[in-house]
DNA sequence: CTGAAAGCGCTTACAG
DNA sequence: CTGAAAGCGCTTACAG
């Protein structure tokens, strides 16, 4: 009908059948074609592709998916405080959101993204609902109904990796907090500090902090020095664990001459009070935190940092997830697929000379 | 077969068939209980609900996507630089994707999350495909070969709406610029500024920057003052931008007493090379930006900024999106319906008293 | 190497 | 209010 309304095209939908049509063969060599089976002949997949191409076709995901069984998608689930405005997640897993999605994508994946928060947004039943082969789990310990929640769901059977999980029971990467924890500690010591403290915690959830408190403790006791511990409040923004930490040290009196906080929020924090009561940075007191990010490098002075290989650990995720679908859990993961490779950020915040 | 092999569960899926079975109904009322048809009597919609729980059932979206031709799902594709980091993109960025999926799934859609960059892996066919009813657009202006391909998409039938795009064809919807630039501008004059710049450009493909640049200028002129626009270079790193500007203005001997920079993250590099000129911050020169971004909260000085409201963006965003799929385009969009609103974000870097 | 046919698991007219 | 049946558009044994 030629008439010259100006309605949508795709009223109607070009099928498999109208492309095998077009080049002259049946439907089923249409989708073998297309879907690269190298049993068709070269001339016939290049008829195939042509006439493709000048209908404009497109395989129906939706058909393609419930024939096969297979979605080629991962979901990925961002676990978020409940009160959490979302312009204020941590910038830590939105980078980590970021590399895994490339991750998926370079290895032929979608990414089906949700942010879960409170319970009744809980939702985790991608495989069973045939959206996706399995389950990336980001975002912060402290939401426990949240984990609890997957750890069920990975108990029965739901593959799925986690970043941030306070449950050992679930498959999860995470960085390489004691080697991290060394390289800063070091680096103190390397650039003069000769009384460092720690601003963490031994007893959160977050496994992480104790990690990075023990690989501190290892090299401070390697140095023949005393480990000082300066534990955080529980419930409050990272920010202000970090200010209050900085407070009782300014009442201490300033038993130490650097800090290394066990995360760069925290450190912030730190910086911050440091700043307001005075006291110099890096000239009285040397600080260094951890996760490298953004605004660490922005703050004043800049501070130093150890970051993750971020784009390792999005790989290292989606990696572990394709192992774990494909059934190649034969190998038990190794130390190196699960920990991400750290670095050393240094800059003005621990330079002594100021 | 009870044997006591522990190999996976659902190596055969439960079906709807199953659940009518379990129930006493036929699969068709099974199908219609399930997705909320009032037609069906209360009684056996309890009764087809408790079968499904017990036989832990969940529809296949497969299936029932093909049939019905709705994804409830929304593509999101974030544009990114070619060259660029995941780690590194702009943390705006990060913050509305996390809105716009937020926004998705308070009106029951599910998200399918892209990063974009080089011209290899742009693939916006969502709707051919079957993987989505439209596609929501976020990132960098920058890249222009991508956002051409999404043009010459959008122009051809694809459902989208933008933010970010340097071309006006496409739906967009974008901050209240002109208003924050006057709010920004007022604010300085109101804190006792009485010479202030803009860092910024009116030729930038970023309209965005030319609307901020307006507002301010009009605010100066409504107040018998002169603008004064420092050009940013093209080619830059945003940072790197603030810096020369600043350079700039240091080198000219600073013939202003505050600036209105037309991003954070061009202030955030304005206020590093002030500060490393001993230029005191605000004591000689007041500073604000546009954004607010996280970052700008931790520089030191704290900056002061304009920032949208992002639950608002991202709720504009699918909501725009939402109206174009359901045929809404009767009524033109408003002005209220494409701006954001923003608000004063006044922190120490305006403080004139210091 | 290619084709005819079955079937993935739903939703939705169509009847009653 | 419920059921029997068709059909969405593919992939994949099965034949040849």
């Amino acid at each position: 009908m030629a008439d010259g309304t100006t309605t949508k095209p795709r009223t109607f939908r070009v099928t498999s059948f109208d492309v095998a049509a077009e080049a002259g063969v049946s439907q089923s060599t249409v989708s073998r074609a297309l879907a690269g089976d190298p049993v068709v002949s070269e001339v016939t997949r290049q008829r195939v592709f042509e006439a493709a191409r000048r209908l404009n076709y497109a395989v129906d995901e939706n058909a393609a998916r419930l024939r096969s069984g297979r979605t080629a998608t991962l979901a990925v689930v961002v676990i978020c405080r409940p009160d959490e405005d979302r312009k204020d997640l941590n910038p830590f897993t939105y980078a980590l959101l970021g590399t895994v999605c490339a991750a998926a994508s370079a290895r032929g994946y979608e990414t089906l993204v949700s942010f879960q928060d409170g319970p009744e947004n809980l939702s985790g039943r991608y495989e069973d609902r045939r959206r996706a082969d399995g389950l990336i789990l980001i975002g912060t310990t402290q939401n426990l109904p949240a984990w609890t929640y997957y750890r069920d769901l990975g108990l029965s059977g739901t593959r799925m990796v986690c970043w941030g999980s306070p449950f050992d029971e679930l498959d999860w990467i995470r960085s390489d907090n004691h080697a991290g924890a060394r390289l800063a500690t070091r680096h103190l010591l390397d650039a003069g500090f000769t009384a460092p403290a720690c601003i963490g915690s031994v007893t959160s959830l977050q496994h992480q902090f104790k990690e990075r408190y023990d690989g501190y403790a290892e090299v401070m006791a390697e140095a023949g020095l005393t480990p000082r511990l300066v534990a955080i409040e529980e419930g409050l923004s990272r920010e202000e664990q970090g200010r209050r930490a900085a407070r009782q040290l300014i009442d201490q009196g300033l038993p130490c001459d650097a800090v290394f906080a066990v995360c760069d929020e925290i450190a912030l924090g730190t910086l911050r009070e440091l700043t307001e009561a005075g006291i110099d940075v890096p000239g009285r007191i040397g600080l260094i935190g951890f996760d490298g990010i953004r605004a660490s490098a922005h703050a004043m002075p800049p501070l130093s940092s150890i970051q993750p290989d971020f784009a390792a650990a999005g790989a290292m995720l989606v990696d572990k997830l394709l192992a774990t679908i494909n059934g190649d859990e034969s190998a038990e993961a190794t130390a190196a697929e699960r920990r991400v490779p750290v670095r050393l950020l240094a800059r003005q915040s621990t330079r002594k000379g100021g």
